[in-house]
DNA sequence: ACCTGAACACCGTTCAAGT
DNA sequence: ACCTGAACACCGTTCAAGT
């Protein structure tokens, strides 16, 4: 009963729609969202800086600003191409997966490895008050809360029940990819991490 | 069996040991290192500014540079008077209470009601990876979670189940303060966070 | 349509000079 | 011992001028 997922989730790498061979000369606003989605995934949303990211991209600061308006307006522009490529390809390779639990433990699964997005999801976390940050958050918990509610209910839980268990793991996880990133005893190894995932699922168990 | 915590808990306002009554007109390092607290609590790390507090303590920002070195130095003063003063003295006050459940009761009791340090410690999660907070931070959960494992070992948990149920409540604490603060699904009114905390309670117990 | 280059504001940091 | 004032670096932002 073991899933395996998809290339494009292994890869980190997620299918992109155009791309052409011979690199243009000019830049369009989807390559600098493109080139600040990666420097967020490298080093977070405070590292994205206009200036720096011009030098790398080989032109000068003042021409970042006929694309955008701001650095935020970039910073939404990156995170929202991020949601509907990247997460959004996640979303659809769960649903295809019928078996809900199987679901839920593949959830759990792509989560737990270090892929891109989920490095991404951990920086977003960090700069939790930053007004262009949060409602992407927002949008992200909400539907994996209430993707856990769905399943604790089908597995018999009154409405109530479902719903405070799934914001309690939500919390857990939240809190735990941040204490695990900056933690020196929240470091675990091999052995100890899955005594933990087998603690976890045993406590939060329908 | 209901425990009231002392008054500088309710007022949010710990005992300070000089403070005179005239104001002088000299500044020393301990006055902006409290100025810089009361601004982490009101608006984050990342409002604490040079050039913005010498405005409001009457001086220009040149003259911090002989108090401290660096911004970095200001906040890590300002913390570990924080982690001295104001933490300090809430162990000290847990520390007296006999009984452990009710010691563990009062912690969450503490934790759960706006006052100061928690503001502060939210603050604290929000830059987590800041250089100079994320060793705070690492003190405080350290100390918090191993509080909590010696509680569960006490219940008659085993060392390692009572090490893994700990850092699990941790992490959901950590994880839901930020959740709750940022989050409009997370917000609840007194009968929906009533229900939930019964809902960790019973969920977490030993 | 896209970019340069120079300017300005803001803030962290330095330092010679003042009391 | 503590502070001022001017300078500089860095980065976000603006804009007239170039191709």
């Amino acid at each position: 009963m073991k899933i395996n997922p998809p290339s494009f989730v292994l890869n980190n790498q997620f299918p992109r729609e155009e791309e052409p061979a011979p690199r243009k000369s000019r830049l369009s606003a989807d390559d600098w969202a493109q080139a600040a989605i990666d420097q967020i995934a490298e080093a977070g949303i405070s590292s994205v800086a206009v200036e720096s990211m011009a030098r790398t991209l080989g032109v000068t600061k003042g021409s970042f600003y006929w694309h955008f308006p701001s650095r935020d307006a970039l910073i939404a522009a990156a995170l929202s191409r991020w949601e509907q490529l990247e997460m959004e390809a996640i979303w659809n390779y769960l649903d295809g997966i019928e078996d809900p639990s199987a679901r839920l433990r593949e959830m759990v699964n792509i989560i737990a490895h270090e892929y891109k997005s989920h490095k991404i999801f951990v920086e977003l976390v960090k700069a939790f008050d930053h007004p262009v940050v949060t409602p992407v958050i927002e949008r992200i918990s909400a539907r994996r809360i209430d993707y856990m509610r769905r399943s604790y209910e089908q597995s018999g839980m009154t409405e109530q029940e479902a719903m405070n268990r799934a914001q309690l793991v939500y919390s857990a996880y939240v809190g735990f990819i941040q204490l695990n990133t900056h933690l020196k005893h929240m470091r675990m190894d091999r052995d100890q991490y899955h005594a933990f995932v087998e603690h976890i699922v045993k406590t939060f168990a329908p």
